[in-house]
DNA sequence: ATCAATTATATTGTGCACAATCTAATCGCG
DNA sequence: CGCGATTAGATTGTGCACAATATAATTGAT
């Protein structure tokens, strides 16, 4: 009772975690800025892409949040702000009236080659530690894994 | 240009890490919950905790936001609340009244023992990779450093 | 076929994050 | 001393996150 040292704020990995989160996506700022984004709208993007080329949209609301971990709290509204800058379209689907289809725009699609002009840039300022970088990634897979 | 995988939503370190940090913090709300708090509070908490132990209190908003790479944007209304829960006080310095001095009460400090209690609990939750755990911090540690 | 249960999404309300701007106190240089 | 520059914090506005609840469409058991 008397070790305080593990209520403190260097020792807890939520710290780091939330902490690394947030100044990461400060690093993004610049590219987010040009494209006119905000980060969670970009990874709405990002799942929206590798759908697309996949062939694989529209995809319902529900699977875009069960891949981003957010629900229709988040989403309902985010989707709408994408939807009036016309990088996506919002359509229920025929079959089932109660799912709401999400596709991309032409507008939408061409921001990926912007994004892809800034990703050699964003990489490059993390390359010195490439290899604990991927060795993090990995453990960060198996702790998304277990807390999913 | 054809590679488009570096683009792919499970390919991106900082998508891992929004994620992780986000489910992190889901797994505290029984114990946050309990105390009546959210988790950025409960940070708050933490640090005063600390410097309570150190002898360190009052210290300034503007140390807390540096411990916490937050500014007074987020802090100055996070904190009036919690002088409303009476878990603190904010008080104007003498010695420069531009500086407002953050302290623990009583009811702030009384709190520690019962988060002490979830300690354990938590960690074990945990525990069955504590080693890799160990070596994601260092690794958070490095890159928070970088991106400070 | 009916209706209770389930499902998908929307809505409401609270509390961060953060950029941008504002105000007031302090500092420092001539 | 006087005053422009700096500093600490507050304010405003936007956009997430998320819990709780609401609504409407669909399913399934009888």
């Amino acid at each position: 009772m008397t070790d305080n040292s593990t209520l403190y704020l260097q020792n807890q990995l939520c710290f780091k975690l939330y902490t690394a989160s947030r100044l990461v996506v400060r690093g993004y700022q610049p590219m987010l800025n040009e494209l006119g984004l905000t980060y969670p709208q970009y990874l709405v993007l990002l799942v929206l892409w590798q759908r697309h080329e996949q062939q694989q949209l529209p995809m319902s609301l529900k699977s875009l949040g069960a891949e981003l971990h957010l629900d229709s709290g988040t989403l309902t509204p985010l989707l709408k702000r994408m939807q009036k800058q016309e990088l996506l379209s919002r359509v229920r689907s025929d079959d089932d009236e109660r799912q709401l289809q999400i596709a991309l725009t032409e507008a939408g699609l061409a921001l990926q080659s912007n994004a892809k002009q800034w990703r050699d840039t964003l990489s490059q300022s993390l390359q010195c530690q490439r290899e604990e970088l991927n060795a993090m990634a990995l453990q960060l897979d198996a702790l998304i894994a277990e807390l999913s």
